[in-house]
RNA sequence: CGGGGUGUAGCUCAGCCUGGUAGAGCGCUACGUUCGGGACGUAGAAGUCGCAGGUUCGAAUCCUGUCUCCCCGACCA
């Protein structure tokens, strides 16, 4: 490619609410443009980046074993009736009319195409296992689009998904597609960690993300420092405090705490740790409200919370008009003792270790001290409910668990039957008996890894591209061609050899000051960039730099095409 | 969904409080000088001031409505 017939525009401002270095990035070399909220143009610059990293995870999918196939954006109601998403999936569908007021919805995923495609298409188990694969945009009304392309509405997405007869066949695809994910965020060169997941409602026995290590990661991800546990923050188990609960020997006692409404305030106040205080959240159960106890310096896992059986599949927090109802007192002074009979309290395994411990007074303005459980305050049910903070023991019982960000570019998930079931989805098995299918499904972000890869490789001057993403491997610089015909042939010729022993080089032939291009070429962060100049040709030699070094050195033409090739 | 902002030239923004017919920087066009780290000079093109209504002799500016986009919150008592 030569610049003089690219399309490129690169600018020096963004607007201010281009927060994170990646939407900044994207914005000043103009591989994207806002159309709307969470809505974006892939400029041919972008566009070249994205089919890259397309063509990876392509390539990747069919090295496994999966086959490529294109399913339609719009979907009709019927299909999503049938799965009950209609409805559950929530605002995050956009749903449509057509002219006859028929209703579809833009695909957010595309469980209930393929399965439908699936019930139609495969009749015996003869033909299992199939792992079908697509890559295409695909839509979710998020309710707050931000960074870029890195939480947009539209993206361009992988997702795969696998039929199978039996479990142990999808534990293979499964395994298959961890595999082949691995290879894929290697092979971009990327710093990733596969973390366990929540399967969250849907079920199912395994799941697990694959999340790029960066600051502005919108997840949180605890890995252990003395093994390969990793799981993400919501999955991540916290192991119950060892030994028995200390003996109560204070006397439950209630003390004033006029405005002190926080565990941090009280703490300070009572002039005690967070750690020995309990802090009580009520929210809405299945049928009333339900407490749910963690230690002062914990904090609740809402997904932890949401398997509890007295809690629906999304808790809500009870209102402020809820709680004065149902204990008399506002937010703030709620606690374990003394509280109302019907509200079950279920606790922390940290929590319910403590002894002597300070929590709310159930009484506007009051808290207590020395209270101990059981003697004072009631216990329903003890459970994991709170997060995993640093320093606690893994798991897996080997080291300790340290926390990180995590950007979200690729999940794995055993279905199950779920989707499969609800569609009657079968196949006769060898025994001539109807059964329905086991279903994985595999998604990879494909227009998120690009933000993600800027997120973790940039510097001040711009992208630092992993050359398998880099738009171009290589920029032949010219130096003043206009003045030289012989500095605009030597740059030509080299650029055709490059071309010519298969190298990805792109040849600035704009004309532009040194300077100028200089700039323009670190911020498109192509890895290797090679300056033609007059001084250069006068000593015989090519001056080459890399993205990734300060200095430059002076090659000859050969050695230069063997380091670059 | 709640709160707060925002919308003015292609882009980034000022002007609005205190009403008098629109500005800067970048970018763009032409010419000249310059030419190895985002040059300089001269001249120039370019905006129904988001939209609708109102107040006023007069509205980018004040009022009402509406839309857009952004930020914060929407779970830590």
């Amino acid at each position: 490619m030569r610049l003089s017939q690219f399309h490129l525009n690169t600018v020096k401002e963004v607007p201010a609410e281009a927060e994170i270095a990646s939407h900044r990035l994207m914005l000043r070399t103009g591989m994207i443009r806002r159309l709307a909220a969470g809505l974006y143009t892939w400029s041919p610059l972008g566009l070249m980046v994205l089919r890259k990293v397309e063509a990876v995870v392509r390539e990747e999918m069919l090295r496994a074993g999966a086959i490529e196939m294109l399913m339609p954006s719009v979907q009709p109601r019927d299909l999503w009736e049938e799965t009950g998403r209609w409805e559950k999936f929530g605002p995050q569908l956009l749903k449509m009319r057509d002219r006859k007021e028929q209703e579809y919805c833009y695909g957010p995923t595309h469980e209930e195409v393929i399965t439908d495609f699936a019930r139609n298409e495969l009749r015996s188990y003869k033909q299992l296992p199939l792992n079908f694969f697509q890559i295409q945009t695909k839509f979710r009304d998020e309710i707050r689009p931000r960074f870029g392309v890195m939480r947009a509405r539209e993206f361009l997405m992988k997702d795969a998904y696998s039929f199978h007869l039996t479990p142990e066949s999808l534990a293979e695809t499964y395994k298959a597609m961890y595999d082949a994910y691995t290879r894929i965020f290697t092979r971009l060169g990327l710093k990733f960690r596969a973390v366990q997941a929540d399967t969250g409602a849907i079920g199912g026995n395994a799941s697990h993300e694959f999340q790029v290590l960066a600051d502005a990661g919108e997840d949180a991800i605890a890995f252990s420092d003395g093994s390969d546990y990793a799981a993400n923050i919501e999955k991540a188990e916290a192991m119950p405090p060892s030994g028995e609960r200390p003996a109560p020997s204070a006397a439950l006692t209630r003390v004033d705490t006029p405005t002190q409404k926080t565990i941090d305030d009280v703490a300070a106040f009572l002039k005690v740790a967070p750690s020995q205080c309990v802090k009580t959240i009520l929210v809405k159960g299945r049928s009333g409200l339900v407490a749910l106890c963690v230690r002062g310096d914990h904090e609740v896992n809402e997904v932890k919370a949401a398997h509890l059986p007295e809690l629906p599949d999304t808790s809500e927090l009870a209102s402020e008009a809820e709680i004065l109802a149902a204990t008399g007192t506002r937010p703030g002074f709620i606690g374990p003792a003394g509280l109302p009979d019907d509200i079950p309290v279920i606790v922390d395994h940290a929590a319910a270790h403590l002894a002597d411990f300070v929590c709310g007074g159930n009484a506007d303005g009051t808290h207590y001290t020395g209270a101990n459980w059981q003697r004072d305050a009631r216990i329903n049910r003890v459970a994991d409910l709170r997060k995993v903070v640093e320093g606690d023991p893994s798991p897996d019982g080997h080291g300790t668990l340290r926390l990180a960000r995590g950007i979200e570019v690729g999940h794995v998930f055993q279905l199950g039957e779920k989707y499969a079931q609800a569609m009657n989805a079968t196949v006769l098995d060898d025994a001539g008996k109807i059964r329905v299918m086991s279903m994985g499904c595999y998604g990879i972000g494909v227009s998120r890894i690009v933000a993600a890869a800027i997120e973790q490789c940039h510097d001040e001057a711009g992208i630092r591209w992993p050359e398998p993403m880099a738009p171009w491997r290589v920029a032949v610089c010219v130096i003043n061609p206009k003045n030289d015909a012989q500095v605009a042939q030597a740059a030509e010729d080299l650029y055709q050899s490059l071309r010519q022993q298969g190298i990805d080089a792109v040849l600035d032939d704009r004309g532009l000051r040194p300077g100028q291009m200089f700039a323009d070429i670190e911020l498109l962060g192509i890895p290797h960039r090679v300056v033609v100049s007059e001084r250069g040709l006068a000593a015989g030699s090519f001056e080459y730099r890399s993205r990734s070094e300060s200095e430059s050195r002076n090659l000859p033409r050969e050695d230069l095409i063997t380091l670059l090739g």
